[in-house]
DNA sequence: CGACAATACGGAACGACGTTCCGCTTAGCA
DNA sequence: TGCTAAGCGGAACGTCGTTCCGTATTGTCG
């Protein structure tokens, strides 16, 4: 599923090989690189990638030649990951409890996101790609479990899945410090979702 | 006009006498910043700022201790110049030509707060007063011109200042170069205000 | 299995930056 | 005119992003 888009991904020819440590590296780097963002934002200082990486810091600009490539790629990832947890999800739990789940995977998402916002809008143009990729990845998914769960007469089938996601990840977005209010806003998101399941209210958005 | 409000500008206590030179860098410092931070933005080097100001670096630290008193600083300067000038076109044009005059310089005003946006989006707390300061002084020198140009029956009356305040802003903001798109764009606005001065429109947003 | 070339690694080194500190200068006053 | 305290400049320090190159590791071929 990871596989559907791979343009960009350290673009890696199919004449050359890569080398094991190279990969070893560069998967140590985009780790430590989410810790260190979702603790200290995208501004983070470059040392306490590599050090968290063990790695030196020549090792992290061969790989990642720009600060924007290490950014766009951990985001990449972590948007792969979070999609990918979706199908899993739905083998293991009932649709509604799967599409509440991944919600809640989703919001933790959003979460580490620090600075990333200023990133986007700041206009560097290595960063455009992101949010397209963003609703290609996670829009899809989404649909997904709200069809599942429509069919099982969960929740309403008139929700645009985009909308519930730009509507979570903004309710996520700005809470600095997490006191329940963003699990309590989902909730609430859900509750909506179930309230017009056998009834479907069709000019109520 | 600009004592209406003068608190947090650079404070000084009725007791405490400013040494000349002390205010004189003072002055140096906010315009070089004010230059420097119109060309390079609000994150240019603080060096470039104490070299266009002929001053050291240590006295740039003892009058702002911290960048964003600084900023703030030039900000507030700069809100207090521009809403002077309105009386002064007031007196020197006609009621609607004075109108066009103002919103021309206003938006030269805001052309220059490249990155601003961001620092003010950062959480930063030192920032909060900024937009209420920005609001507090631009709605009653524009209700002002507003009025005025409304009874002389050159525009129409039922436009708030604070509207056309923020729209005004909203399409100077985004041009990053000039193509006289701005220029167009408020003159737009103008004839807006223009087209229902004798026939009042109410409901025509 | 062993040696060779290609590839990748680490961290010292460099320049730019924000910020602090302190010996010297200057303004204001008697 | 001389004294004192407020204020000044810029050297100095630690941190940062980034580059560079001698060394180590990998994959392959004999």
């Amino acid at each position: 599923m990871s596989e559907q888009v791979d343009a960009g991904e350290t673009e890696e020819r199919p004449g050359k090989r890569v080398r094991a440590d190279a990969q070893r590296n560069t998967d140590a780097l985009l780790s430590a690189a989410a810790e260190v963002f979702a603790t200290s934002g995208v501004d983070a200082p470059v040392r306490q990638i590599t050090a968290k990486a063990g790695v030196g810091a020549g090792t992290l600009y061969r790989h990642f030649p720009q600060r924007s490539d290490l950014i766009a790629a951990v985001f990449r990832h972590e948007v792969d990951a979070c999609a990918d947890a979706a199908p899993v999800l739905a083998a293991q739990h009932e649709p509604l409890e799967a599409l509440i789940r991944w919600l809640r995977r989703f919001t933790g998402f959003i979460g580490t996101k620090h600075g990333l916002s200023a990133a986007l809008h700041s206009g560097d143009p290595a960063y455009a790609a992101l949010p397209a990729y963003f609703q290609q990845r996670f829009v899809p998914v989404l649909r997904g479990l709200l069809d599942r769960a429509a069919e099982a007469g969960e929740v309403r089938a008139d929700v645009d899945p985009y909308d519930l996601l730009r509507a979570t990840a903004n309710l996520t977005l700005p809470a600095r410090e997490d006191d329940g209010h963003t699990e309590r806003m989902v909730a609430l998101l859900v509750d909506g979702l179930r309230f017009g399941a056998r009834r479907p209210v069709r000019g109520a958005g």
